[in-house]
RNA sequence: GCUCGGGUGGCGGAACUGGUAGACGCGCAGGACUUAAAAUCCUGUUCCCAUUAGGGAGUACGGGUUCGAUUCCCGUCCCGAGCACCA
């Protein structure tokens, strides 16, 4: 808008975006004699309403460090797709009738033309497509590799299944220490002597990838079933409908295998602490001990896990949850007809019910436990506040020392003993809230007494192993990952069946079919189902569930390094160059998702031999939202969307650039401001001005002055500090100070503004890259060598001191920078305005540090 | 409830390792140029008192450490994010 005589930003926009295309600037091969920088954007999902001036925000961001490090002399890997799989598109498909990948590619054709606007410096040769067979029949590869793998947790670390074979032929089970849920035993004879079909059902609880009877989140308006971040307060995150727990043969990849690792990576890679702390509960690792408890007159043992083995002695009851397998077994006939009943109605409840309703519901199963350590029988009740799925289904309750035991006790008049109290200290009885504090000493706990919590538990658990009763134990809160859909627009597994049990397809990729329909069944099969003469292929009966949306997007980091590698993955050579992302950038809503799960896949191929490094994002930064004028989240909704076409088309892509960066600290979140734009259109006008009069071209080649020079440098300074800190904010305003300073001075010097324009030009690509043109520059701004600074340029001789009386500025006084702090002293004191506040009589103290303050206490 | 962030003018936000609080921009007020407008430029702008000079208060609130605290420590309140019967 500004001086639009004369900065037509337009055309110039137009102009740099057309030849950068021509001259394939922003393409990337490897260089071995550079060193590499890899930059990535989450990739989007192109949904039907394009982007809005929040989407850019990120990738404005990493658009400036890849240029920043191209100048650097770094060869910069810095691509752009699309995660093209996903329900948005088939819930659409079902509505209009149009076939899912019409409408993407309809969405990602918009996308593209509102990226390109904004002149980000992607290689575009590189983009990706999740959707694109010749994408996924590498998802589709990986999960044969999960498949025909299990964890060796002697090794930590995948090994093929055929070694896993090779052992059971030779020795058994007995020997092997795997990650899997299989607790029977099995000799070398017993294996030989399975049939086929045994061991294949055997290694299923083995393999990596395996299919297997669980429960799951069945969300009915979906259609399908959830994965557990998928659903939030017991409703579907995408939608907002009803999701209950049913039973389902599922496929899912172990991910608890790599529990450990998952945890201890966080600690060598620089993300927020937040992102961190969120993976960390997740994973939600607790070490505590697993104790049995026989279970009086049945001949069965209750087996529990515990973090407080310390509390045992105060163990009066105990609690299994209404599925847990030994509930039947267990209960009395007395009690066999309520307890039937309140598991069925457990079985019914809805997550959303449980979770709003935490009062405190069960029933006596009729059944006494042992307490090993008091020998004294306790009642054992179900309740649904036991969670199946976590520990073993069971719990010793400790009511004195938990809340939730203490609730129930208190709702059941079971007996309380307390056995913990804070050190020198007594407590009242009876108790009137648990004490669940980890601190504090045992009493009437045997030969726990007087020991601190701490010890106490090592030495339960000690007891615990000598009397062969129970183990220590380390337990997660992560479940194995849900990998089956029930729907269609999703990578179809290369899986068939025979006798039940599934067999992988060699020939990749398995394609998505035609279909008539793409509404979900409802009976809990896909779209897919309903193509018979697909599901009976020449290969067999295939699998018709499809996988999750997190599945292209677990990996595709990797395939931009060699995206159209026909033979791999991924070259190595292209692995080994490009390695892993140094920096990511993207929201912070996929902590327990993407972000998880890329994890778990690059160590999986790193356990493979295919990677050699195990994490695949080094720095990840996380942008904060842009809000709408009127703080609300932008949404077509509330009608308050900006749409960064029309800020290119009013005020130009690098206004829109530098704007965006200006509005605060990347991190935050922050409200758009349409009035705040103009103050940067105004300084790129200005800016613009230091190199025209009007239509003329007005760059000097006269000698720059030393203060000049020193605003120039001070900038370069300013700049090479903000953008590894990503402080791009401030980068803003240092820009603007000088451009303001340099307009005073009438400064029209090629020797200053050259290495400006490189200064500018990882934030404002178009309107550097025409001025350095026009300068007479043949070669690409983009392709130039960043400026360093000469501290001898920035040295100041004098300092301006805040003098402060009592810790209060009162006056300033220019010195010499090299004046000691003796003469400094002299100076301040003879000074008249600290003279008016000492009233002549000498200061009580003067603190001088130089060049910083000089205080006066009087 | 627990964990992690955060609270600075009318607004977005700056402030190195404890050293001039409010940079830069928006908005607002006044002015210059112009027949007029746009654009551009200049001046002022934390609040209160004062014509000025100047003074007082001030970084959510209350205390503390220090010559000096937005910054460090303790307590309280509020906002945001995450977790939420995980034994």
């Amino acid at each position: 808008m500004s001086d639009s005589k004369s900065y037509r930003f337009q055309e110039i926009e137009a102009k740099w975006q057309k030849r950068w295309v021509e001259n394939q600037l922003y393409r990337v091969d490897i260089q071995e004699d550079k060193p590499k920088y890899y930059t990535l954007d989450m990739f989007p999902y192109p949904s039907g309403s394009g982007l809005h001036v929040g989407h850019p925000l990120g990738y404005i961001a990493s658009d400036i460090v890849s240029r920043y490090k191209r100048l650097n002399g770094f060869n910069v890997l810095h691509p752009m797709g699309y995660d093209a799989f996903g329900l948005p598109a088939e819930q659409y498909a079902i509505q209009t009738g149009q076939h899912p990948a019409v409408t993407t590619e309809a969405n990602i054709k918009r996308f593209r033309e509102q990226l390109d606007k904004m002149g980000f410096s992607y290689d575009w040769n590189r983009q990706v497509k999740t959707c694109d067979p010749n994408y996924y029949q590498w998802t589709q590869w990986i999960f044969s590799l999960f498949f025909t793998h299990w964890y060796n947790k002697n090794k930590a670390c995948a090994e093929p299944i055929e070694n896993l074979i090779a052992f059971f032929e030779s020795e058994g089970n007995q020997n092997i220490n795997a990650h899997s849920p299989y607790s029977e035993r099995f000799t070398s004879n017993d294996w030989n002597a399975y049939g086929a079909e045994k061991q294949m059902e055997i290694l299923n609880h083995y393999r990596l990838a395996f299919i297997d009877e669980t429960t799951v989140n069945w969300c009915a308006e979906l259609g399908t079933v959830l994965a557990n971040e998928e659903v939030v307060n017991g409703v579907s995150e995408r939608g907002g409908y009803p999701v209950i727990r049913k039973k389902m043969k599922q496929w899912s990849l172990r991910i608890t295998a790599y529990a450990d690792r998952l945890l201890s990576g966080l600690d060598t890679i620089d993300w927020s602490d937040s992102i961190k702390e969120i993976q960390r509960n997740w994973i939600g690792r607790s070490e505590g001990a697993e104790i049995d408890f026989n279970v009086s007159q049945t001949g069965h043992a209750l087996r529990v896990f515990t973090t407080r083995p310390d509390t045992l002695f105060g163990a009066t009851y105990m609690v299994i949850a209404p599925e847990h397998e030994l509930l039947q077994d267990i209960c009395s006939e007395e009690q066999r007809g309520s307890v039937i009943a309140y598991a069925e109605k457990a079985k019914n409840r809805s997550e959303i019910d449980r979770m709003a309703d935490t009062s405190k519901t069960g029933v006596f199963t009729g059944a006494y436990a042992i307490n090993p350590f008091t020998n004294l029988e306790i009642p054992v009740w179900t309740s649904d506040y036991v969670l199946a799925s976590y520990g073993t289904g069971a719990i010793m309750a400790v009511p004195a020392h938990d809340e939730r035991d203490f609730e129930f006790a208190k709702t059941f008049d079971l007996p309380i003993t307390a056995v913990i109290k804070p050190e020198n200290e007594e407590i009242t009885l009876p108790l009137t809230e648990a004490l669940s504090s980890k601190e504090g000493v045992c009493f009437e706990s045997g030969f726990l007494n007087g020991l601190n919590v701490k010890d106490a538990i090592v030495k339960a658990i000690q007891e615990i192993e000598n009397r062969g009763i129970g183990t220590k134990k380390i337990n997660y809160k992560l479940r194995e990952a849900g990998f089956g859909r029930q729907r269609y627009w999703g990578e179809p597994f290369p899986i068939t069946y025979k006798n039940d049990q599934p067999e992988l397809v060699k020939q990749l990729p398995v394609e998505l079919p035609e279909v008539e329909s793409y509404k979900p069944t409802g009976t809990g099969e896909s779209p897919l189902a309903a193509v018979s003469e697909w599901v009976n292929s020449a290969e067999g009966m295939r699998e018709t569930d499809t996988m999750p949306g997190w599945a292209g997007s677990s990996w595709y980091f990797l395939r931009y390094t060699d995206p159209n590698n026909l033979e791999a993955f991924a070259s190595k050579e292209a692995l080994s160059y490009w390695k892993n992302v140094d920096l990511y950038v993207g929201g912070s809503e996929h902590a327990t998702g993407h972000l998880l799960y890329s994890r778990f896949w690059t160590k999986f191929l790193y356990d493979l031999g295919y990677l050699s490094w195990d994490e695949p994002f080094q720095k990840l930064v996380n942008q904060g939202m842009i809000m709408g004028e009127d703080g609300q989240k932008m949404s077509k909704r509330w009608g308050n969307v900006v749409n960064p076409d029309d800020v290119c088309e009013q005020y130009g892509a690098d206004t829109l650039r530098l704007y965006e960066m200006f509005l605060g600290p990347l991190e935050d979140s922050k409200p758009w401001n349409t009035n705040g734009i103009e103050g940067v259109s105004r300084f790129l006008g200005k800016f613009w001005r230091l190199f025209y009069n009007n239509e003329a071209f007005s760059v000097t080649d006269e000698k720059a002055t030393e203060e000049e020079l020193k605003i120039l440098h001070k900038t370069i300074k300013k700049i090479t500090e903000d953008i590894p800190k990503m402080s791009f904010n401030t980068s803003v305003s240092a820009f603007m100070m000088c451009v303001n300073d340099l307009t005073s001075l009438k400064c029209h010097k090629r020797e200053v503004l050259e290495p400006l324009l490189i200064l500018l030009a990882p934030f404002a690509p178009h309107i550097t890259e025409e001025l350095w043109e026009q300068l007479g520059r043949t070669e690409s701004i983009h392709t130039a060598t960043w400026p360093d600074y000469n501290e001898d340029y920035i040295k100041e001789n004098a300092f301006t001191y805040p003098v402060s009386i009592n810790g209060k500025m009162r006056t300033q006084l220019t010195l010499p920078v090299n004046m000691n702090k003796e003469d400094v002293e002299k100076e301040v004191l003879a000074n008249e305005v600290v003279l008016k506040w000492t009233e002549g009589k000498a200061p009580k103290k003067v603190i001088v540090v130089p060049n910083r303050i000089v205080n006066v206490v009087i």
